[in-house]
DNA sequence: GCAGGGATTTTCT
DNA sequence: GAAAATCCCTGCG
């Protein structure tokens, strides 16, 4: 039985990446308070997976990903957006969550404020808008996700998940037959 | 509603 | 030189 997030991201990364789904994702920043919860995720692991940042060794950019499980690894993809993953595995490894959506559940007016627009289904539904809905920036990169600004919270006592499906992972052209996407069929929250 | 293209950093070939 | 874990705007139906 899993009791907290710090034993939620030790297990394997698929795994993780399954239990993540549902879980909530929680900003304080001096512009206020922000939850959203993660309906979709995506694994990247160390080995026999091209499309991973880790697969050719430690750059400056990953350096975060070899982190111990439960630290932030954020990025910046196509020069423009960033990405917020959960780094998992042992420390040293090169293992990562990577959060593709998320239901807002507080602080909506403030998502909608930082994303320039109120359309509910746009806020949060896909890795580039929830990091600018939440707020997150590269100084989040590497920080620990259980007790600061930034953190992952269990679900709501009571809380289930509905069905939860893989598939192949979005917008990458290499390891596209891995079922490593974790997504709800029938949330209206996730990306598509 | 859908296709096409631009923005712009990091890394690899 | 080109591709990449993306998003938004435009133009066309």
């Amino acid at each position: 039985m899993v009791e907290t997030v710090r034993d939620l991201v030790a297990g394997e990364t698929p795994e993780v990446a399954r239990r993540l789904i549902g879980c909530r994702l929680i900003h304080e920043t001096e512009e206020g308070r922000a939850v959203g919860r993660i309906v979709e995720t995506e694994a990247y692991l160390s080995s026999g997976d091209p499309a991973s940042h880790s697969a050719s060794g430690r750059t400056r950019r990953n350096a975060a990903m070899f982190l111990a499980p439960g630290h932030a690894y954020v990025y910046l993809i196509y020069g423009v957006h960033h990405c917020f993953n959960v780094v998992t595995a042992a420390q040293g490894t090169g293992e990562a969550v990577l959060i593709r959506a998320l239901e807002p559940l507080e602080g909506r007016s403030l998502m909608a404020q930082r994303r320039g627009t109120d359309r509910p289904r746009s806020l949060a539904s896909g890795p580039g808008k929830l990091v600018q809905a939440m707020g997150i920036t590269s100084e989040c990169d590497g920080v620990r996700l259980f007790r600061g600004a930034l953190r992952i919270l269990r679900p709501e006592r009571g809380w289930a998940a509905g069905e939860i499906l893989a598939g192949p992972r979005i917008g990458i052209r290499k390891a596209r037959h891995l079922a490593l996407r974790y997504y709800q069929p029938d949330c209206q929250w996730r990306s598509r």
